[in-house]
DNA sequence: TATTGTTATACTCTATAACTATA
DNA sequence: TATAGTTATAGAGTATAACAATA
């Protein structure tokens, strides 16, 4: 039988982390998957496409998703002017307020999960998770191997 | 300024992680939430009340989702002999095998998602892991502190 | 009175399929 | 033909408020 206390408590991370962004988004008055857009607009990709493929999502639920957040004035769509059909998206300042407010909030509070640890641990934990994060795997697009 | 590269870490493996869980569950024509449903049946509290709130959600929507589950085949209502007003959900043998291969495959992937790492490494990541979800804190009704 | 669970309702998120406009 | 994005539709998840039955 296999060891699988790593993977059991990474996935109890995951819960436990994905707790406290739903938390921090409810504080914004927001889903989480709104908060995770406009955070992603901050410093990623904002075409439809791109962004709907970062996010593992269809480019109709991306447009579901860019509508509710454009009515409620967070950003704006705008046309690309190399490329009549296309469009990215912009924050708005509100938009933008909330994106960084939430990002600072969220890394806060995980940072308080994380609780008093020594500067060691600390090093060896973020190198480690560094490592997993960074490892290159595929594409969103493409199902995991089983 | 701070540094903050753990917690960013922290929730990009988290993301990573939920998205395992969400491609496992597909795999197995369930949402994510009926999956942690059936798992938490396999070895957690059973009654409503009791798993809305490990769950962090309303009673309200535990019905539904227990509704749907139920629809589906994969656990069912026993009314408490001592308290008529209270019901535990069990699992079916459909949805015992659910739970028992969606765990397994979401385990096999997670340890994918860590990749080749040296059992030194593997052991002090768990025993670093284990730390912060074993701290205790607030439950889950509790507004977390600001 | 307090608790357990449900119902009614409204909104968000997501996918699939079919569509329009542009490349 | 292929790509970018939208629309229509259906189902799932969630919360709030009001309710029934039981403790």
């Amino acid at each position: 039988m296999e060891n699988t206390q790593l993977a059991t408590a990474l996935v109890r991370l995951a819960h436990l982390v994905s707790r406290v962004y739903g938390e921090v988004s409810k504080e914004f008055e927001a889903t989480p998957q709104q908060i995770q857009l406009l955070c992603m607009t901050l410093g990623g990709p904002t075409g439809m496409s791109e962004m709907s493929r970062a996010l593992g999502l269809e480019r109709s639920s991306m447009t579901g998703l860019v509508d509710r957040a454009e009515r409620r004035g967070l950003v704006v769509r705008v046309r690309d002017p190399h490329d009549r059909r296309a469009c990215g998206i912009e924050l708005t300042d509100q938009g933008r307020k909330i994106a960084l407010g939430a990002h600072s909030k969220v890394t806060a509070q995980v940072e308080a999960l994380v609780g008093e640890i020594s500067a060691d641990d600390r090093e060896r934990l973020e190198s480690l998770v560094m490592g997993i994060i960074h490892t290159p795997r595929p594409t969103t697009d493409a199902p995991l191997q089983t």
